[in-house]
DNA sequence: TTAAATAATTAGACATCGTTCAATTAACCA
DNA sequence: TGGTTAATTGAACGATGTCTAATTATTTAA
């Protein structure tokens, strides 16, 4: 066929990322697959090729997707909280990977080529989440500790995924954490409440 | 070809497991072939199924090695250090991630189905970096805390395998952040070291 | 010594995957 | 109407994991 007017490229391209994440939220990153994802939505392969251009882009399109549904859980999970803002935001990360715990896992199986970086638009996905959590983190922090928040809010994103990761790896299970929200919120709470490293 | 005398079963075994560990050292997860390694070890393809029976299997073996030479590093960094230990421990942890990063990044990226557990051996070797972690901690808390080592042994180490993560991934990176060691370390001071939490 | 049983190894066949690209089809424009 | 352009296709390619019938070598038994 040619040139078709019921969905332009743009369309068609949205069309792809929406059918993209169902299958990789459903069977996960090891078994996606490009050709599966063109025959649910009814085109051929090679569309999805002059799309994405590469497998890979369309995997950073499908992570991309799951980053900007992340943030907007975040947001809308911690909108007008008061009481305890911390430890709500790092049940709303818990909650999104447990819920999305493939497509989660996923942003984190895929590797660009080495030297590859990310595309801008995708690093901007991850900044939005990185630039929530500062927010978060400099609202915990006492005014003359301002001035960390960016590098504590660094550190306790990495905090917390490492304890997500584990818990959705099932590293946590063999190793008998049985609450590991509850174990991520002690750290962050040693970190921004407690008293300054003693050595 | 029949029995061959040269390479008793448990020698092919280590030969493969071997071979495969280079592999997946140089190439990474993504890239790893059986294929590969039997052509390298002048087996043919079948051979490494009838042995392994299946590709996770066979993973699973290579990550395992993984882990024994993760753990066999640790204990070699750490012995006859009086000075800090929790961060030659850390840094000790880092070290090997960093200089195996595909082999590292692997025993995260591997996957097993649904609802299968890996192997009793295979998380023997999960474990006895655990206790080493367990130990260590328990090294650095108060007598009166003793009780806790466990528990926190689990987030400190979910703690420094986020931050390992996402300084092995780039994430880091494009973050900002140009001292990850130092960043774990302060968190695992702040646990170690720190008051009770406020709140 | 020879024959039967056993164990190890092979390589071809299969389905699936990402990727490429010449051919085809539909829409647009002059 | 005819020509240009853009979208779409699907066959072809090489590579992968997986399975299995056939083959080969070794050991054991007669």
């Amino acid at each position: 066929m040619g040139r078709r007017s019921d969905h332009s490229r743009k369309e068609l391209r949205e069309m792809i990322v929406a059918e993209g994440h169902r299958q990789i939220s459903e069977v996960g990153f090891a078994r996606f697959s490009a050709r599966e994802v063109a025959k649910r939505i009814g085109y051929s392969i090679g569309t999805i090729y002059n799309v994405f251009g590469t497998h890979d882009q369309l995997i950073l399109a499908l992570n991309g997707r799951t980053l900007e549904l992340w943030r907007a859980y975040l947001e809308r999970q911690l909108e007008g909280e008061t009481h305890d803002r911390l430890k709500r935001a790092i049940e709303a990360y818990f909650e999104f990977a447990v819920s999305h715990r493939h497509a989660w896992t996923a942003v984190y199986d895929f590797h660009l080529p080495e030297g590859v970086q990310a595309p801008d638009d995708y690093q901007g996905k991850v900044m939005a989440i990185f630039d929530f959590v500062v927010a978060e983190v400099a609202r915990q922090l006492p005014p003359e500790r301002t001035g960390e928040a960016a590098a504590l809010a660094r550190s306790l994103l990495a905090t917390v995924h490492g304890h997500c990761h584990f818990a959705l790896s099932g590293t946590f299970e063999y190793l008998g954490e049985t609450d590991p929200v509850g174990a991520a919120l002690a750290r962050a709470k040693d970190a921004v409440g407690g008293r300054e490293p003693s050595a």
